[in-house]
DNA sequence: TTCAATTGTTCATTGACATAACAATTCGGA
DNA sequence: TCCGAATTGTTATGTCAATGAACAATTGAA
């Protein structure tokens, strides 16, 4: 565990370590932070940082089914159905049909969206190596490490 | 070029890994368990993720003031208000007038509240050991250490 | 063939915030 | 001392991300 500094106003870092006393709290305050410089990195190419995640998912499944979309990023169905309504109407992405199954959708890239997720791509790991330059790139490879087994086990655990 | 979607496990954890190639994707899914989990673990108590916390701070800040919290949290003072109407109404906690500002509320809590703390802090202990009961101590302090520093890191460089 | 399951969709709702305006109160400088 | 500026809590309203329930069209299986 690092030093704690304390530069600022003194009562408000106390009360704050409190807080972080627990890792689930550090968690969501990290998420904030980076929440909020993706949404500046990602506003000038007219993405969310809802729409990121899926376009990616897109960019690397050409033809993915939206329920398969849906699985991946861990979101119901009717929530997939408003994120690629918004990825198609920007052209980004478009729904196929797909021979020998009416019901489902194959999503696809357009030209524009592949230019378009080059750019969020190098933006967001632009975006990363800014925030994450503090770290080492160990640590960065820890954190990330850590992360995942937290996840691995917890999504384990669920079944 | 093939409309079939892809529909094999394999590609599953395929399009997992490219994806969490982002750090920050990384936190929100440990987010995601995390909150899931400490849900469950408050429901019992009354509680939700979004009152914890504030909970823990009138805990260890008795009369601190509304927007002292609205800092510390780092929400905004109407966000304050919000979940200060829960907690005084649920009974954990009470507002009360201060010598010298009209205009300030001292939270104090309740004698209720405190014993609503102990089980809660107990229950949220139990809730973190389970979910982090993979990592070693060490790497329990470095996590939190890491992203202690993400987040004293992207915060420093807001102002 | 018929009934269960799957896919995408709509609609209403939730949670966890933010913004903006406001009244009451306090503070600070002429 | 007085008056305008700042602070505190509050209400009302909006946003963003996601959920659950119901549904029609389609497909699969017994």
């Amino acid at each position: 565990m690092s030093d704690t500094p304390k530069d600022d106003v003194s009562e408000d870092t106390a009360a704050d370590r409190f807080l972080q006393q627990f890792t689930g709290y550090r968690i969501k305050r990290a998420l904030l932070v980076v929440h909020e410089d993706m949404t500046e990195t990602l506003v000038p190419l007219g993405l969310r940082v809802g729409t990121f995640a899926p376009l990616a998912v897109v960019a690397a499944n050409p033809g993915i089914s939206q329920t398969k979309l849906s699985d991946v990023l861990k979101i119901k169905r009717s929530g997939v159905v408003a994120v690629v309504d918004e990825l198609e109407r920007i052209g980004a992405i478009e729904r196929k049909p797909v021979a020998g199954d009416r019901r489902t959708n194959a999503l696809f890239m357009t030209t524009a969206g592949g230019r378009l997720w080059q750019q969020a791509e190098a933006a967001i790991q632009a975006h990363e190596d800014r925030l994450f330059t503090d770290l080492t790139d160990e640590e960065n490879d820890q954190i990330r490490d850590l992360l995942s087994r937290v996840i691995l086990r917890a999504e384990r655990a669920k079944e």
